[in-house]
DNA sequence: TTGCAAAACAGACAAATGTCTGTTTTACTT
DNA sequence: AAGTAAAACAGACATTTGTCTGTTTTGCAA
């Protein structure tokens, strides 16, 4: 009702605010007001509270940069960025900081749960991760059957879905020394599957995502 | 050489810095004070700078939460938001902005440019596309033979491998209405080419990425 | 027209935050 | 013991940034 539609200008400021947020690179007011063009600060900060009023945005007053996304406004929460790891670490991962190529934004936790790798083979063809696929995996020392896993025998890490023969119920990597009733199953029908000997195989984390880029031409 | 072994403390402000700037939140000299248990700005402030020198960190200078990390640290720069639509739009995306049904974080240029839809089918099975799988897709109205492309035969979306029969260059859809001489190729035995009647096929963009979640138990 | 309400403006102030100078402490070396 | 350099401390200051109060502009409707 005034200088431009209503909510238009809401909007742009948003979607400003927004891009910044995922960015990682929270504005301050003074940044919004130079983004859409205001000259007066209390320009966009009256934008701005008012799409905390509205639900869109999150603040913490006083505090520098306070703006904040709600939790429910992207998939699964807002990204966070989960290391790629250039080789499987045996340990915790701490002592693995040397090895992180880089990272990539998952809608899954970040940091000592997560981390991704780069899966080598077609062993897990038929299941649709190829070679040269990122793995996403959360770690955890226990899967349930049909999980495909991430499993460390020796000191090659491997993905293959995880088949409990006898037991339905879940394998804890501490407590397989007394049982060792799994298969590591590659989803390929040229490989065979894995029976591992107990204390052989160590289980790193459940695959949760799998990602391919496309690379080539136009 | 003083209170701490060199380098140890140093380490500890590195991984908070680096994890509050992985959540989005930079943190201010103080907060590092405050995390760390100094009673001085300056020993913070000293390390940070260090940290920078040292390449592991970048900065603004006179910037509120200034630091960030190095852009080689991050897979292919900054990741943005792309929109996942439920319906693939014939038209300009902007008109199909009800359709979107959540956004999820990408490397590749958002809004306009990309989009995600979900893949129906496992026509692609053998490329490793699968039912239910993301596909993020540039939109273009050219592709090169081999891409794996979304096509709009009718009004109706598929995902297909672009195949061009007699000439090596690019497939322009607003050209092939004369030429026609393209094969959208499933990658799976049990179905069948798809040669389309010239003008009957639009070609909406090539898949640059494609994402899986693996739900289901632990 | 007149009034209203949202949008935008203007300027000041307060709080948060970055930066600087100088001093003290500590561990290691000689 | 004395010297040295990194680490930590202390306090002041400058800049950035958030907040506030009041005014002006604009589009719409009675």
């Amino acid at each position: 009702m005034a200088h431009t539609p209503p909510g238009q200008t809401r909007e742009r400021i948003f979607r400003f605010v927004r891009d910044r947020l995922l960015d990682g690179r929270p504005p301050t007011v003074r940044e919004v007001r130079d983004e859409l063009g205001f000259r007066a600060v209390e320009s966009a900060r009256s934008h701005l509270t008012a799409l905390v009023k509205e639900g869109r945005l999150l603040k913490k007053p006083g505090k520098a940069r306070g703006y904040a996304l709600p939790k429910t406004m992207v998939q699964g929460g807002v990204p966070r960025l989960v290391p790629l790891l250039g080789r499987v670490p045996a340990g915790p991962l701490d002592l693995a900081v040397e090895e992180v190529e880089g990272y990539l934004p998952s809608r899954f936790g970040s940091d000592d749960e997560v981390f991704a790798l780069r899966v080598q083979g077609d062993s897990m063809r038929d299941a649709g991760i190829m070679d040269g696929d990122l793995a996403i995996v959360r770690r955890q020392p226990t899967a349930s059957s049909g999980s495909i896993v991430v499993a460390l025998i020796g000191d090659e890490a491997t993905v293959k879905t995880l088949y409990i023969r006898n037991s339905a119920g879940a394998v804890d990597s501490s407590s397989t020394g007394g049982c060792g009733h799994i298969e590591l199953r590659p989803e390929n029908s040229d490989y065979q599957p894995i029976v591992p000997n107990p204390g052989e195989v160590q289980i790193l984390g459940k695959v949760v995502e799998v990602r391919r880029f496309l690379e080539g031409g136009v």
